[in-house]
DNA sequence: CCCAGTTTGTACCGATCGGTACAAAGAGTC
DNA sequence: GACTCTTTGTACCGATCGGTACAAACTGGG
């Protein structure tokens, strides 16, 4: 541990993400790995003994990192809990660059047998728990918090899914005002 | 041409689409399309001559032509605008086993870089069109009917992503009567 | 029953897969 | 500058990839 390796770990990870993000798991390649990141084979199985699947753990970990500490936890404690919603769809806007990136846990929830099942599992379940605690404290009622809080969860993943389709990140804004819409924020009637 | 041909396609197709559908394009190797099929190579390859290509280029085709036939026509000609909403509904919930089966399309659009962007944009562009049209003829005027469509379209691509994650198809089902609601439909109200 | 045409299994192709071995190069310490 | 320890590029591994070649097995029509 000389200079780099923790240091130089996250941009690294980065990249590895992208790349995961762009072409599943069982499309991306070293080779794409390699070209993505700019090291080869070496540096990355220095960094990553385990290969492959430590990588796409250590992404989805990461991920999972970035919004309990950015979206889960501040929509939790806010005391002002419109205020931590209307964080969290900026956050959320801005995580997905306005709908032009896609969501790795989505994208791994669809892809079948993978061994993170549990992982992406308690990704969208802290969300909607979160959520669902926020849109209760902000007055409405449990039942209908926790309702609300599925159908944006879930609305984000399709509105993602849509607006990459479409290639149309406008769908993915569009969708996100809907919901603020849904909860009752002020921002102006359809568009 | 003999026998079979035409008659046999359609079912090892059916087993491909499963394929791909849990395991992307990039994850569905001939040797999983072998023993899904149960047929061997030289028989998949005198099917489909152009291979994998082939194969996802055929099985899209087929779900769309499914789709367009079974719900988006029926949604645009239907006199009884939410009769045919309803069986839209109805044959969507079918169709996707409940939120058990993943839509390929959604999957196909997160997926990246494939030559099917066109077709995968048509499919949901040709969804929204047909129930916003069904929707504006129940009554609703133009631009909500375009917004509930695209609120419902991406919804159900959601619905399947959080279903799938939670390995609990009763997430779609309730998201199906959360949008049977939000249009007026007699179903009781959360839950 | 024979024969044209089709369907099938098997062997094989070069390319690439994920992963390993290891020696050369780099970097901090003294 | 010599000595560690880390980082890096390269060569290589067996396995599998998508795809092809082709002869044997099958099939219906005459």
């Amino acid at each position: 541990m000389t200079t780099s390796s923790r240091r130089d770990r996250d941009p690294v990870l980065q990249a590895i993400a992208e790349v995961f993000r762009r072409h599943g798991y069982e499309g991306t390649s070293l080779s794409r790995l390699t070209t993505a990141t700019g090291l080869g084979k070496g540096s990355l199985y220095n960094l990553f003994p385990h290969g492959k699947e430590q990588m796409i753990a250590e992404v989805l970990a990461h991920i999972q990192r970035w919004f309990e500490t950015e979206i889960f936890v501040p929509l939790e404690e806010t005391e002002n809990p419109s205020a931590g919603i209307e964080r969290m769809f900026r956050s959320t806007e801005q995580y997905f660059q306005s709908g032009q990136r896609i969501c790795l846990m989505g994208l791994m929830a669809l892809d079948g047998d993978t061994p993170f099942g549990t992982q992406i599992q308690a990704y969208f379940s802290d969300w909607q728990t979160a959520l669902a605690s926020a849109i209760y404290k902000s007055g409405k009622p449990q039942e209908e918090a926790t309702d609300l809080a599925e159908e944006i969860v879930s609305g984000i993943q399709g509105a993602l899914v849509l607006a990459h389709a479409q290639s149309d990140a406008g769908i993915f804004l569009r969708r996100m005002q809907s919901f603020r819409r849904r909860l009752g924020f002020p921002c102006g009637r359809l568009q």
